[in-house]
DNA sequence: GTTTTTATACTGACTAGTCAGTTCGGAATT
DNA sequence: AATTCCGAACTGACTAGTCAGTATAAAAAC
């Protein structure tokens, strides 16, 4: 498994994620060429239809590598805290992915709402397995009472989710200047305000 | 001016424009073609291009019709209001909108964290405009001591605008069946609970 | 008030180019 | 020896943009 023939195969696969992730980043899914892809990965071409069936499922793996990491750090952040303390180590742990893996927070971000495209269905999947962690939590939260009674999960996790994503993005799109760590202290702001009884 | 030439040009862009917005909202601007946008309004291809110099130069009047409609609605909605009620009525106006153009706000949030691409100046530009007439108000606001003073303007404004657009066609997407009233009020809720002082 | 002219709006076949995906012999790596 | 990658040529489907020609309002001439 971890042989040298499987590694130098990973490695490659990892390239090309990262070079098709900072291209439709950047430029969308449609407008990003498989051409360009292998030029910044350094890989042939062949190499890359060596490596994935075709261009959809390379995103759709991406999109899975990249939400699957994700969901395990929403995972490892709420382990074992009570609910108030959890949400605050969400939102702490969104911004740290988003902060190594700006890219991929971008693409997500515009390609989120998309319908009639192919990998839709898997994205939506994919994107509620994340949630699903966030309202594990904030259900936890309302049940035992440390959260508003008239919060509605489903809306306050999708929303939660939603509003990180958006708020850290537009902040390294439109200004970059600023340390992030400032969305990370508006944010919590916000969400502690919210989340008062 | 509204003899019966110009108003069947009027008609036509205006079917150009809608169609446009459409189907850019479901599939992006690359994945969208010239002919797919012609045949759903109804109209030859040579037509698209009697009427806007190039697919980008459509896209891009798109967006300055569509974001001068939401700025202007802005504008009229905090007009004589003090900051605290204004910024209800941002929030109103915003949904608002929103709801009346769906497709055009789920364009907006797909297409606005893009770099690297020709309209991207423009949307910039736009995106400025509209959220100048929220930053107006929270700056009332901070002022005159009616919202928190340590709230840094720039941030909560964009913050703002972001927000009620992730929420709002978040719901659209993902929760269309429920009524769109609903995300008024947890969003106002929201708002008024963080502009406390 | 009818005919002729003109400007505007539209048409759709066509061009020139692009891109996803294929193929495959050979080279490098393990 | 087997796997992985290279690289370059090729195909076929698709797409942005063009342009010569048509249709039709309104204006001009009769």
């Amino acid at each position: 498994m971890t042989d040298g023939r499987t590694r130098r195969r990973e490695d490659t696969r990892q390239r090309l994620f990262v070079a098709a992730v900072d291209l439709i980043a950047e430029q969308g899914f449609s407008a990003t060429t498989v051409d360009d892809i292998a030029a910044r990965a350094g890989v042939a071409k062949g190499t890359v239809y060596y490596n994935f069936e075709s261009k959809t499922v390379l995103f759709e793996e991406l999109l899975r590598h990249g939400i699957g990491l994700l969901t395990a750090e929403f995972r490892a952040a709420v382990d074992g805290l009570p609910p108030l303390e959890a949400l605050g180590a969400l939102v702490r742990a969104q911004l740290e992915y988003i902060r190594r893996y700006r890219a991929f927070a971008q693409l997500l971000l515009s390609e989120m709402w998309r319908t009639n495209r192919e990998w839709q269905q898997t994205l939506r999947l994919l994107r509620g397995e994340a949630i699903a962690v966030i309202a594990e939590t904030v259900k936890a939260g309302v049940d035992s009472g440390e959260l508003p009674a008239d919060l509605d999960v489903r809306t306050a996790s999708s929303a939660l989710f939603g509003v990180g994503l958006v708020v850290a993005v537009d902040w390294l799109v439109f200004s970059p200047e600023r340390p992030i760590d400032e969305v990370q202290e508006s944010l919590l702001g916000i969400v502690r305000r919210v989340a008062r009884t």
